[in-house]
DNA sequence: TATTGTTATACTCTATAACTATA
DNA sequence: TATAGTTATAGAGTATAACAATA
């Protein structure tokens, strides 16, 4: 259990990491801004899904998702194909070129993070890996919370 | 000095925090969201200050500080008084109206907090406080960096 | 001439709601 | 009737560029 104003100062901190994210999309090609390039990402992560899952790994509405993945199917990055089991729904895949597309981000992310963090040991940069997923561990899907209001 | 694969780890982690960061902007009132909210924050944390170092300590650009400021002192949560020296810009301060705004933000944010934190020990909010400050630090401001490419 | 702010414009991300097709 | 997905609409955050006033 945590004093309050050490949770004021972790909202701050949170707020202001946005800097970073920022910093990181700035090296986004245009055609590939970082709602798409998440998109790209996870799927080469955890392979072909639907959807309603990638929605739920982004951890935004399905709408939203939705209109991510038009993008880069528009682009030849992914494909759809038909859901043996379910006729509503289609499987979402890297396509050669899509993955392609991912590893020049990567490069460029990992060049980026080599810059700046050449100071940060191997095990304090896991740390902080961990510490992150746990942070979004314990909030879970905040969507699905009812408000003590 | 950390593996590539790492690299591409924490960029994943900073791009899935967005959840969190969405969450707590939930818990704002329609009237101040999180760009003003931050503008109350800091000017409670760090004192008056002008434009252009508010501008500084937000990371972003002077011209969305502007904005932000605009919005909160139409609602006077903030005033604008004379910079003594210099006739182009203005001291930026709290109003007592602005100070009860933001106590109510810290409240709910500490509550939020509070209710998904409850497994953290003090010592490991303040490591994560920590490592998101030397996070920021280490990338400086992005925007003022050379790009490689 | 350089700096401080402001404003107009445009783009991305996100959520809500209405809708279609299938389960 | 419920679920998967799409699309339209609207609101917030941000950056760039053009501009005004002062240093």
């Amino acid at each position: 259990m945590a004093a309050p104003s050490q949770y004021t100062e972790l909202a701050r901190q949170l707020s202001a990491i946005g800097s970073v994210r920022r910093g990181l999309a700035r090296l986004l090609p245009v055609e590939c801004p970082s709602g798409p390039a998440a998109v790209l990402s996870l799927l080469n992560r955890h392979g072909e899904m639907r959807l309603s899952r990638l929605a739920e790994l982004l951890a935004v509405d399905m709408s939203v998702t939705s209109r991510h993945v038009a993008h880069v199917v528009e682009r030849g990055w992914i494909e759809r194909a038909p859901d043996p089991g379910d006729k509503r729904s289609r499987l979402l895949r890297l396509t050669p070129a899509g993955v392609a597309m991912l590893d020049g981000l990567t490069g460029r992310t990992a060049d980026m993070f080599a810059r700046h963090l050449h100071d940060w040991s191997d095990a304090e940069v896991e740390e902080l890996i961990t510490m992150l997923a746990r942070l979004r561990d314990s909030f879970g899907d905040c969507r699905m919370l009812p408000d003590e209001a």
